[in-house]
DNA sequence: GTGGTCTAGACCACC
DNA sequence: GTGGTCTAGACCACA
């Protein structure tokens, strides 16, 4: 599902987020599909509920999620709007970030090389 | 040479230092080679003069460049190996950029496009 | 300044941020003004750090505030104009509070005592 | 007799119940009146009759109704002092209203305006 | 010193 | 059971 990774500079409850928004994006998730409880999230993510909990609470500030006292939360109908508006911004950062390494120096060869060992990871 | 691009959220000083970096490691610019007087540089790249004095500075600072009252900065010998190491930063940081991209639900055919149009840009 | 009611059924971190805005739209607070440090709120309000830090960030991300990492956090240029607007909010959910009470049996007399009992705590 | 507001975020069964009690507080209903039926009463207002039928049942659960199978019902003994209580909890709602309303930068003018506004549509 | 994040554990309200 | 809030205390990055 969602992977964590603990030693990225990246908060963690900033990586649930585009984690989230990455499985609807992706259509893992889709609009009325249930969220996993934020304790069960927790348990699964080895994180405390509460970061999941920032995570949720701002994901449902955002629109993606919608959540009501007492029940589970669920992925909103404007959720793949939303997500198709952020996967944008991640492409422009992307971009960027590209843009920055070939300034720097970073030779098509080496970027070529960091893509298929990604790619491996991704199997 | 270098480009600077305005309207980038990286402050100008710093593309600057990247792509005097940039320049090093792809062997446009050698250990002992005469860098361009701060004026100049700050002419040819449209920027204040304060600007480049930054980032002259603290490539200074960072062994990069070696300088002398009054007279001209030259690439010094140690410039190579901090290159490097600061290409091999940049990797790092693409690195992780591909990864939060991928996480995000960018798909691989999105990336692709992304980096032939950069590629194109390069010429 | 801001007054906390503990026995409140409005979250803390909720009376933070009204308090915040309306210490703006009351002209106690001005774009470009310092707000005290989450510590020192903190103290001053007998509540934890963590509770203020989630008001500031709320608000910073309303546009209300801004902060930079390490620096102390300031009344942004918009805030006047949010500020504004959550009092017109305010305004509409205290008329929608009035009709309701009004219907439910409340007499004009009952709502003028309240008033008058608010003005005198108000001072 | 009882206003519904349909644009209200209030649940429309909740509005007749609020509608009830202030009718009996106000002592437009008495104990032993007859209350009209539920359809009478949703043609009246506009409402689904199982709008109607949901508010009659709660107010009889809360005593302020009685129903007999087949019969009209009657407003309950009990009734006055029901609504007195629901009157103090609405007059102690309105006084939170207020408080967080003038927290939050809501000056004493808007207020009268608004009561002003209020009183005019009463009539 | 500042703000930002995370953890741990507690209590509440709702269903 | 659910989510929501608050507290306490820790660590980090920045300046």
């Amino acid at each position: 599902m969602i992977e964590i990774d603990f030693a990225s500079p990246v908060a963690i409850y900033d990586q649930i987020k585009t984690g989230v928004r990455g499985m609807i994006a992706k259509g893992l998730l889709r609009p009325g599909d249930k969220v996993p409880s934020i304790r069960a999230l927790a348990v699964r993510l080895s994180v405390n509920p509460n970061t999941v909990a920032r995570a949720v609470r701002e994901l449902t500030a955002e629109g993606v999620l919608e959540s009501q006292r007492g029940e589970s939360n669920y992925v909103s109908e404007k959720a793949l709007l939303r997500a198709k508006e952020s996967v944008e911004a991640l492409r422009k950062e992307f971009a960027e970030a590209l843009k920055l390494a070939r300034r720097g120096g970073l030779g098509w060869q080496d970027i070529e090389s960091v893509i298929i060992k990604e790619k491996g990871r991704d199997k």
